[in-house]
DNA sequence: CTTCAACTGTGATCTATGTCACATAATTGC
DNA sequence: GCAATTATGTGACATAGATCACAGTTGAAG
C-alpha cells in the first residue's frame, strides 16, 4: 500500500471525503524518509510540522536538566507525532522526536493544516476527532501511572503494542514507563 | 456577569461567531446548580453531557480497587469537565465528577455538541482548539509527574492556581499530585 | 453552641525504586 | 571480521514515599 492509500484508509475511518477532496488534502503532505537514530525535531527548533507515520517507529521524548530521558509516546504506523505544544503556540521545541527504526513519514505543516481545516469542514472534523483520541489516551496514561505499579504498566504496554517488544530496546521502554532500566530489568530477572 | 456572557467571553477568545450564531449556540446549554459534595457523574453512569464551569470548583477523579482516589483535574470557572472517554465512546463512566464547592455549570449534551459542530464550522473549530489545549495540558502533566519531585509539582500547581490553596483541602491536592496526604503534609512540616 | 465528622500533623516502620559500580552480551560501523 | 558502541543483568546501598497508628484541630449541621 502506498502513502496515499495508507493515509486515506486512516482518515476514512472517521471522516468522509470525496476523492477530489482527499486528493487535495493529500497534496499538502510531503513524504520523507529517515534513518534509524535520525532526529526529526530537536529541542530549541522552530516547530512547523507534524508527522504521520507510514512505516517504522518514532519516539517523542523530553530530556531534563540531569540529562535523563522521558518518553512521552512511541509512534507506530498511522500515529501522529510532533511537539504539539510548540506547534500550536509557535514556541520553540521542548520535546524531541527521533527515529527508533528507519522510518517513512508524511509531514504536514501547521499552516497547511489550518488552511485545510478552514477550507474543508470535514477535515476540521477529522483533526478534532484525532485530538480527542490523543487526549483520551493521555488521560489514560496519567491514571495508569498514578494507579498501577511498574509491572502492570509494562504488561499493559506489551499487551497493547506487542510489536514494541522486538523493536524497542528495554531502556527506552523503561524511559516510557518512568522507571530506571535496572528496575525494569529486575521485574523479569528477580 | 451572567452565564451567557461568561461563555461568550470564553468562546470569543479563539472563535468568531455572529450574535445570531452565538445565541443559537448558547441555546443548547442548560444551566445547573450543584451543592458542595454533590456528584455530577458517577462511575457506571451513562455519560451524555459535558460541563462548563461558571462558578465554583469541580474535580474529576478515579477510584481504584483499593478505594484510593486519584484526581485527574480540578475544574475552575471557564474550565470544562466530563468523562470524555465515556462521552465520546458511548461507554459507561469510569471517571467521577463532583463538586468541591457549590457550583454553577452549563451542561451540553454530546449530541448537541456534534450537531452544532456540523451546523457551524466555527463551532467545530472552537472544540478542536479546546481539545488541543486539554491535550497539551495532559502532556505537560505526564512530563511533570515523571520528571519533577512532589515539592516541585506542588509549587507548580500553587503558582498556576493559587485559588486552589484556599478552596481545596490538602488531601485532595495530594490525590491530584499522586502522593499520600502524609507525604504532602511533611513537605511543609518537616 | 455543641457535637460529630472531616481534615491535618507526626512518629515508627516498611518497601519499591533509584543510584553506582561492574560484568557480560549483542549490534553496528568500518 | 573486529573494534567500538550500545544494551542488558546484577549486587550493594541509599532514599523517597507508603502505610499504620494516633492525636489534635477545624468546620459544618442541627
Amino acid at each position: 500500500m502506498n502513502a496515499e492509500e495508507i493515509l486515506k484508509l486512516h482518515v476514512s475511518k472517521t471522516t468522509t471525503l470525496s476523492d477530489e477532496q482527499y486528493g487535495y488534502f493529500f497534496s499538502h503532505f510531503k513524504q520523507l524518509s529517515f534513518k534509524k537514530g535520525q532526529a526529526i525535531i530537536s529541542e530549541g527548533d522552530k516547530v512547523e510540522h507534524e508527522y504521520f507515520v507510514l512505516d517504522g517507529c518514532l519516539k517523542s521524548f523530553y530530556i531534563n536538566d540531569e540529562v535523563k530521558m522521558f518518553i512521552l509516546q512511541f509512534a507506530m504506523p498511522t500515529w501522529w507525532a510532533s511537539d504539539y505544544n510548540a506547534l500550536y503556540n509557535g514556541t520553540r521545541a521542548t520535546i524531541n522526536v527521533d527515529c527508533i527504526t528507519n522510518a517513512e513519514v508524511l509531514s504536514l505543516s501547521n499552516s497547511a493544516r489550518e488552511k485545510l481545516c478552514k477550507e474543508i469542514h470535514e477535515v476540521e472534523y477529522f483533526f478534532r476527532w484525532r485530538t480527542n483520541k490523543g487526549y483520551a489516551a493521555a488521560q489514560k496514561k496519567i491514571l495508569s501511572s498514578m494507579n498501577k505499579d511498574t509491572r502492570h504498566r509494562y504488561e499493559e504496554l506489551m499487551e497493547q503494542y506487542p510489536e514494541l517488544y522486538n523493536i524497542v530496546p528495554k531502556h527506552l521502554i523503561a524511559a516510557y514507563l518512568g522507571v530506571s532500566r535496572e528496575t525494569l530489568s529486575r521485574l523479569y530477572h528477580p
